[in-house]
DNA sequence: CATGAATGAGTCTTCATTCAT
DNA sequence: CATGAATGAAGACTCATTCAT
């Protein structure tokens, strides 16, 4: 067993109620499905790959699709949302007086998140074209709910003129894009040359900083 | 025949060389790739799609795969790097004095660019991780080419101090982001509610011009 | 189903470890090979004859060849050679102490082992020449094992004085000739007119006798 | 064009109203039967190998079949039996006063005549058991025709005492068997080690001389 | 005549899913 | 609960054959 599989179990290890074979299965899945993609991942190959008999997947998972449901689901339903919640309110309990504190704070947990959940959220990007049960999902449980907190602390820092006059859309379309971006620089194309984290995140929330400061 | 279908035709039309059948089966499977997945997507669909026998399209293209990369690969050999080259070299042939000139040039281009192309792109970014051949075209046609041609330009307006004195890298990280995120708005998320494509791309800009300007 | 092919499932009923699928795939196919030879037989045709499904064949035998190969070569790894080998143990532990009578046990024996395994016998005689590992195999297991022991016991009549003294190898191939032209004779040609099998072996006996003499 | 393919070529050049095209292609077919099988070789591979276009087989030949027939029958038809007819007659006119020398001239012949027209006899051989018009064939020109004539040359020897007088039959089989056990030798098993043909073609005559002597 | 694009039935093989053990 | 043999529909791909050029 590599040791990314063994992260991986340890990813599921949380999740109550699920026997030890369902643990295996749903890191074999995951594994799978981010190397290769939903479609072109069959289920004898994940069962080889989890150490039970391709019959067992069917025990627990209705149908290849359920399976995929089961993995990317509860990263949005159950970790996700609530996570962001949660962080978001320390955020705000934490009353970062300035909207840069927020910013840093933000980007630093995002990052951990990601870190922790990349192979889950891999699959989730690439599915959501092809499923719309994900599309929906996502719309409901990221999509409106977060857009709408965010929203909430964009214009906390609008009203406290820390931040331009915009509407919160697109104040929150050009954070995203530029953070996104951050983060898919180091995941899919830095990993060759000198990439200094710190600094580009640095770099990343001055020019996030001076992009929205009030004109 | 749906309208989807008979753009996509076009796009392949100025091809030469290609039978009126070639063009029906790359009309199809660029449709069929990018609504479900090459790996979703059967052999037999794209042929009834296409109007053709099964056995037509295995004489044209070898494999299954021979039939992607023969739609997505001249999207990149032949199509993005020579007009990107050609673009920027408009571009400085203008010799845009102002960088937000040269901007506004490059993010109206790409955006006609991107909407031309809009499926074959889908598919480039969805199979670009499953398909070895596909990223290393990627890196050598875009990766390499491009990313040298955009540090020659942000170091000539950081010559001329009208943007801030980052590594090259990293002001292109941040514009490319920006950019990315812009068209991604539109084109994955927007649809739904009023988006103001002239007023969002002058925000964007500006939002650039700001985050860049020299401290 | 017919009686050849319960003889044939008879053939396979002894192998252990086997299912009863398992041997009506091995007896379907058997059949089918000797009858249309293995590259005019599909799959299907096995499968429909055996009465399973065809994927079942596909879960036992990794490929339409591995099939070929479960087939033939048993025939030749645990049947024939150890059977020639105890046979001809046997042969030499009764001492006949004429080649004749030698000749004669050796006939009847041959010819029984023939006509109990006729179908295999043609599929390896057909496919020996298109299949690369059968040739192999035949080598390594008829061909140096038999001979090795043939050669010895033709050198042990030799030095009796009982048949002429020339090259081992010589003397096999002129008497394997005879005996396989007597068993050619007997499956492929005669059927047809009055073949008197006891009096046929006897002559080859006496013409093999007169030609091997010591001059 | 390999050396081989020049020849089986030639092979074909004295046949009268072919094109060029024709040769090639039933060199082309020839090859690629001996190699492969009849059943194993495609029409599109025996028309790259023929240089014509696929098309152009179906031309002359109506189907693959027919073209095997083309091949494999004509060898049966016009060369096999005419020529035996012709050499026996010459093997006869000669008056060869003892079998001994019979023997030696037609086994020479024969070598010949399997020399030049080798790749054909393998097909011819392979094929037999899976089209019935060539078992048929064979049995009308080569069966038949042959045998008659054979049997008349046996009670010729007979009559002079100078063989056994066992039924003809029995004498052609033991023959027979003898001497294709002898060019078995000569083309499947022998290449590896050390093979003089003149010693063993001298050996078998003895060997047959002796077996076949008036008791 | 020769061509080679087109065909669609057919090939071997894989798949998701079921069910008796 | 877990298994893995069994399934048959579907997959990618090949084939012999036809026909317009």
């Amino acid at each position: 067993m590599s040791k990314q599989e063994l992260n991986l179990k340890e990813l599921f290890i949380q999740e109550d109620g699920l026997t030890e074979k369902q643990k295996n299965i749903l890191a074999a899945a995951t594994e799978a499905f981010a190397e290769k993609g939903f479609a072109a991942t069959s289920t004898s190959e994940i069962a080889k790959k989890a150490g039970v008999a391709e019959g067992t997947i069917f025990r627990h998972y209705k149908t290849k699709k359920d399976l995929l449901l089961s993995i990317v689901s509860p990263m949005m339903v159950k970790l996700m949302a609530p996570i962001i919640m949660k962080d978001l309110n320390k955020v705000l309990d934490h009353r970062y007086e300035k909207f840069e504190d927020f910013l840093r704070a933000m980007l630093e947990n995002r990052a951990k998140f990601l870190q922790e959940n990349l192979p889950i959220i891999r699959i989730l990007i690439q599915e959501i074209p092809f499923h719309a049960e994900l599309k929906e999902q996502f719309i409901e449980h990221i999509g409106i709910r977060v857009l709408t907190r965010f929203k909430e602390i964009i214009e906390y820092y609008q009203a406290k003129e820390q931040i331009i006059d915009l509407p919160s859309e697109t104040v929150i379309r050009l954070t995203a894009s530029t953070a996104l971006g951050l983060f898919a620089t180091k995941y899919v194309i830095a990993p060759e040359d000198g990439w200094d984290e710190c600094v580009e995140v640095e770099r990343t929330i001055q020019f996030l900083m001076c992009g929205l400061s009030p004109r």
